[in-house]
DNA sequence: GTATTTGTGACAATAGTTGTCACTATTATA
DNA sequence: TATAATAGTGACAACTATTGTCACAAATAC
């Protein structure tokens, strides 16, 4: 094997095994301990983050910071990371150390100079718009790490009837539209509930000792499906014109009950908790008249009142 | 130099020269003809597509799919590209082939098994929302070569009054929640307009000779600022409550008319062109109690009517 | 004290790289 | 048609880098 060979295989051995003996890497590799510790002191001045300690049980390690072989990708792939990575810089606040930008200036520093003309060109030239908000989220990657590892984490949770202390378990965090939430099982509520990551006001993992239950198998894919549910139901049908119905895609509680017809207009059928009715009368009155609710007659209802009030404040 | 440390130098002059031949990169390399020619044989193996012609003009050509010299990331640096792209995935449409696929699977290939994992846990407990829509958005590419290359495109455009054909010079091309805008400058309107590119049913480059306008410093970043405008203005003045302020964050046309209070409560100041009144109007009925428009009274005129035509309907 | 481990230096054996030279083949162009 | 420019190959010697061996130093757990 050549040496530039055995030095990436080796890179992605150390990586893998994080710690390790002189010895067993030379014979893993067939070659002689002294040629190893010459390849690790290459590495080392390439940049792995190497540590030895001499004696028994000691050995070499490589630190957190660990860096991958040497890839290579193709000028189309790099464009393709530039721009992802681009249209995530609209997100002020991330769950993990953007160490993006550094990544990008690696791409840039080995683009041959038309190629970073080009990007440069389309900088400008395209984006991927997120609306930007005030509102901090100081809590991600607490909160992700509990997903990760399934811990239970308490926080402080702005509602409308003030703060309080909780105790959660997250299954994941997502944005929407510049806001963080945190679907999560809440201990306080024994159930599933949605949580918006600026309402939460400090989040740290507990130490009261609460087991948390065994919910791997619950994460964004599926939390929907599985959610176990005590609330009423009711059955939903809204006419919706074409602009109603692009309206309606935008949102993702409405994706799966919304229908089409051929000429662009279409309908929304579905169960409904009832709870979310005051929230789906404000959000039909917004339609306007691309949507026309049918059922139930609570949201019917609720609709008419919240008109009424509206023209009131408007004599 | 090393051999290795020249070979990496060599492609990036490849990829930088695309067209060169052996004697010429010798010198530059101060080594023998015969050296470059088992270099060059050497990158091609690597995969560097080169091509060679013999003769007078002959020479070397590296052929458009050029690859980058390999490139040594953190793990960190990995996890950002890798969920970057993992974002970009909600887009069924891109103006760029969408190489990160293969670009993620080279790094995957290379990450260790626990970072592996630790990235397999994340992708199904983090995720940027984006809503899923049916429309179409086939000629991004031509729009964004378009913008870039300052061409005029004749497109097919789907108004409400019915199919037009036009020619535009695109600025750039943005998403925002879902959808693809393309401002461009119309050359029908004789101003700039924003086209939504799902209402866009060709495109192609222009061969009827139209001059491009010189519209270089234009860009997505200023043609707010720059757009001149000759529609006529009055001015706004909405009262909004801390949930108001939360919903116009999110509507980018609002965003520099937001102001906000100490207690969170805000208010909307700024001018605006009569012709959006309709869309206004709409928009403020769906804050419901959260808005109060105070002026202009043509606006609080046709949120009344709007308001009583749907009190009509749900008699 | 002993076994285990990293670590260094010297040197010879081995393997890889480079330059030179002789030669082939193709092609544009004078 | 001759000539010059270009890629390309093979052989070999000179040079350079890599490797293994060995001797030995130093730290440390048990």
């Amino acid at each position: 094997m050549s040496k530039s060979k055995r030095l990436m295989e080796l890179m992605m051995t150390v990586n893998r095994k994080k710690k390790f003996t002189v010895k067993e890497l030379a014979s893993e590799f067939d070659v002689s301990t002294r040629t190893i510790l010459r390849d690790l002191q290459e590495l080392s001045e390439l940049g792995v983050p190497l540590y030895s300690e001499v004696g028994p049980h000691g050995g070499y390690q490589v630190l957190n910071e660990r860096i991958l072989p040497p890839i290579a990708f193709t000028e189309e792939e790099a464009v393709a990371i530039f721009f992802a990575c681009h249209a995530l810089r609209h997100y002020a606040y991330l769950p993990f150390e953007t160490e993006s930008s550094s990544a990008l200036s690696k791409f840039y520093f080995y683009m041959s100079g038309d190629v970073r003309d080009r990007i440069d060109e389309m900088k400008n030239r395209i984006d991927f718009v997120i609306p930007s908000r005030q509102a901090k989220f100081p809590y991600l990657s607490i909160l992700l790490d509990g997903a990760i590892r399934q811990k239970v984490i308490r926080i402080e949770y702005e509602s409308r009837e003030g703060v309080s202390t909780r105790l959660i378990q997250p299954v994941g965090i997502y944005a929407s539209s510049g806001l963080w939430y945190c679907p999560a099982y809440c201990f306080l509520r024994e159930d599933i509930r949605l949580f918006r990551c600026d309402r939460i006001k400090s989040a740290e993992e507990d130490t009261s000792g609460t087991q948390p239950l065994n919910l791997r198998h619950l994460h964004l894919g599926n939390r929907e499906a599985l959610l176990p549910s005590e609330q009423e139901f009711t059955s939903l049908y809204v006419e919706l014109t074409e602009e109603g119905v692009h309206r309606c895609e935008a949102e993702h509680w409405s994706a799966t009950k919304l229908h089409r017809r051929e000429d662009g207009t279409g309908w929304l059928e579905g169960s409904l908790p009832k709870g979310d009715i005051p929230f789906l009368a404000q959000f039909f009155i917004g339609l306007g008249a691309d949507a026309t609710v049918q059922h139930p007659p609570e949201l019917i209802d609720n609709i008419k009142r919240r008109l009424a009030e509206m023209m009131a404040r408007y004599v």
